[in-house]
DNA sequence: TTGACAACATACCGAGTAGTATGTTCATTA
DNA sequence: TAATGAACATACTACTCGGTATGTTGTCAA
């Protein structure tokens, strides 16, 4: 099919990428269903036909958006999840690398968070459902990953709450909360973004009922 | 011009709210731009004529769900902020009522973050911006109160943070976070809800760095 | 040189939707 | 009882947008 796969895959998986970058950008700025086609290939300073030459329809750009952002996401997290280290302090290396994931690939997470919501709002056509399952069950494969360890950290006396379910969606929410407020600002650092992801996880495990010398 | 103000405003204002009612309800489900005022009618039985006949726009319309929302949590806030306690109790008090307004009028409140949303997102036409901006001064007003008494508690000692508008950012999402995870279970009581509000709370100050001693 | 194909651009269609203009019904009032 | 207006329903318009069909250009292998 192709004559030379490395190169032309690389070629091509460019010229896609470069759409996954202008989509995510349009679809953080007006949310899915307020993004056209026409708003993406405008950022791109093209036409449709380009973008439709790479995706189906706008449903599959979408999913491609939310499965690079989560692929990001496995990518960074899964050196973490192998390490051997005790669940809170696991955890806690989690949280803060999670977190640093939704400041630095903002406008992916934040496609991530809408496709969620999608899902469970229930108010996709029966395409997306189709695009969108699979992306969720890897969503809530890495969301038993915190679960986990948040739990095994409980029976160690390291957290208190009632019920596991809300302390996991709250800690998720709260974890996920930059990509609603954090802009970059001009002459941030990188020790910038690194405070504000310590005080991003700190309010998350201290909610928990985490001691502050117990992951620090 | 009316014959009889007390009883013919509330008949029109009984219109008008069933309509409310229908739009919030839909709002919460598909989002304003996914949500078609056709949508709206069909959940009354109705035509597009009597919604049109109450609401100029569909911005108008999500305007008055927004203000709506608003208004029921600044009548059910104001008596606690007038109460005379130390902060950290009115700022427990004030965040507990709160969160019951998330789980007790969810589909309202849920339209009111969708406006911030639009908001902080700049994805407004002109017209929205106008109908939204003074209602998001109100929202400001209202994120004023707690900012007011987080701050005198964490002068008296009783928490702990780096950055009051992060504080504050993270101290709405997990108080708000039941908007997007709650949903009423059959034969749920009324102490289940107040179970989940004192969890979301909890989490919520002693993210803030509150001892569990000096709130409850 | 010449097909052949990738990578687009252009032109168009059809469905859905906000908003309007106009009809209809019914209760109230002069 | 005739007129009036509130409270809708109906019918229509103008426009947007997802998707498709087709045209164009550059590149590369034979």
């Amino acid at each position: 099919m192709t004559q030379m796969p490395g190169s032309e895959a690389f070629a091509a998986g460019d010229a896609r990428f470069k759409i996954l970058m202008a989509a995510a950008a349009c679809f953080e700025k007006r949310g899915y269903a307020s993004t056209s086609i026409d708003d993406v290939a405008r950022k791109l300073n093209a036409t449709k036909g380009r973008i439709y030459h790479h995706f189906p329809s706008k449903t599959d750009l979408f999913a491609a958006v939310y499965k690079h952002g989560m692929d990001m996401l496995y990518t960074r997290l899964e050196p973490i999840r192998a390490l051997d280290l005790p669940p809170l302090q696991k955890l806690h290396a989690l949280a803060k690398e999670h977190t640093r994931m939704m400041i630095g690939t903002k406008a992916f997470q934040r496609v991530v968070w809408e496709g969620v919501e999608m899902h469970l709002r229930g108010s996709t056509t029966p395409e997306q459902r189709e695009a969108l399952d699979e992306l969720l069950n890897e969503r809530h494969r890495y969301s038993a990953i915190f679960r986990a360890e948040t739990e095994a950290a409980k029976a160690e006396g390291l957290l208190s709450y009632d019920n596991i379910s809300i302390a996991n969606q709250m800690m998720f929410i709260a974890l996920n909360s930059p990509i609603f407020w954090y802009t970059p600002r001009v002459e941030e650092t990188e020790a910038d973004r690194e405070a504000i992801a310590r005080q991003v996880v700190t309010f998350a495990l201290r909610g928990l009922g985490a001691k502050e010398g117990d992951f620090r």
